[in-house]
DNA sequence: CGCAGATTTGAAAATCGTCAAAAACCGTGG
DNA sequence: CCACGGTTTTTGACGATTTTCAAATCTGCG
């Protein structure tokens, strides 16, 4: 699962993360630790932290009137969370991990004040919202525009992408359930399976239990017209 | 349409924005003046510019492989514009003018220079990218886990929010065709049409050309769950 | 008046959701 | 190792929603 309390090493952007690491020292901002599958924040509390992920998974979401629910993003070391709060008088949305996670918790009116948003600490948090808004954008495309089957095979290349280790080429291992699938984008478990089995019996994915394998992945991101990402998650790098 | 050059006032926000204007004039960003139902980038463009909107309306945009258009974010005078390109190599989307703009291009090595990003400045875009995300998030709800008729309700209610001039009650001018009202939500202009009807019929809406009256709007709001975004947009301070 | 674009309308088709039951999977404890 | 219970996934039939297609109507403007 998660390794708890370690910190792993930077890439590149040394003085940037340590500088937040100083920061959050300097306001006495401590880690702490959530179980697996558990509600961190609820919608509709008065937002209280901009959360710095340092391990585990976790991911935003949104119940709406009509009982459904959206998830919004997918949160990984080094992201952040509860960000579109920021300026709000009641979260929009809940907060949850999906597995053992360690979070920095750092007060909001700490994060707007400018003794904590240094120029260093500014610019990683931009560089932050600009990721985040990139990926928001494309999810927006996909759910808005794709066909069901199309979708999942966004996700699936997204979810390569952002959670895949490149260590183990195109396998990758799904934190969630086919229900949570259909949340990301606007379908419902039944259509999930259906599209899964399908890609599967077409060869374009091989799976075992919670592991997948992405096949002819250069032909998948040509159906439907992906674009990467682009920016190597500064994961862990906190 | 739009009143060109004219700057108008800050409202509260006085030093963050004339820091911004102290900025732009430092970095020698000249305001640049573009026409109604323009492109002013393209998709794929390598991202040159963050643009700084002061006068007008523009929308980002994606042409998706299957030829849809999904309508990403609505800009307003004080919103940026291409802030997810920031770190790409080219653009993922493209933006156009709806009316008569003048906007400021910031270079995007400006941009992310520690020189332009004073805490003033840095501050001032951080809290903006916080209101895009909190807006897309709430697009994303909508689009992924909302019914035709829903979806179009939250649209005029955060149009209304976003765009509704509060000298005119519940009155408010739509600059968008009914393709384009699909293309924002993920609709058809067919169903966009039919549903426009539906709650005119219905009472909830009254049409005059471009001019919609919401009518029962407290009633919408409680059909759908809206929540109000809650930033009065820093329209126009910039 | 006439044209071009936008909107409306209706019928048919496709997609996706709902419902329900069966099957598969997984961890636990005998 | 196997049985058990709970959760997840699969499958099929059916229905509702939304799109597609096409034609008619409306609107704004020269």
């Amino acid at each position: 699962m998660s390794t708890g309390t370690e910190i792993k090493k930077g890439d590149g952007h040394v003085s940037v993360t340590s500088a937040v690491r100083a920061a959050l020292q300097s306001f006495k901002v401590r880690p702490v630790y959530f179980e697996k599958d558990v509600d961190i924040q609820h919608e509709g509390d008065k937002p209280g932290y901009v959360y710095l992920v340092q391990s585990g998974w976790m991911y935003s979401y949104a119940l709406l009137a009509n009982g459904q629910r959206q998830i919004l993003f997918l949160h990984q070391p080094g992201d952040m969370a509860g960000f579109a709060d920021m300026g709000g008088h009641h979260s929009i949305c809940a907060l949850r991990s999906l597995s053992d996670c360690v979070l920095h918790p750092i007060p909001m009116a700490a994060f707007t004040s400018p003794q904590f948003l240094t120029p260093a600490i500014a610019t990683f948090f931009l560089h932050k919202a600009g990721e985040m808004q990139s990926v928001l954008i494309r999810t927006l495309m996909a759910v808005g525009r794709m066909a069901a089957r199309d979708r999942i095979i966004w996700l699936l290349l997204m979810l390569h992408e952002r959670l895949g280790d490149s260590a183990q080429g195109d396998e990758m291992r799904l934190p969630f359930n086919q229900s949570e699938l259909g949340d990301l984008i606007g379908l419902t478990n039944v259509s999930v399976s259906k599209y899964m089995t399908q890609l599967s019996t077409e060869g374009f994915i091989e799976r075992k239990g919670q592991r997948i394998v992405l096949r002819r992945r250069a032909e998948l991101q040509r159906m439907i017209g992906y674009e990467p990402l682009g920016f190597e998650s500064v994961r862990s790098s906190v």
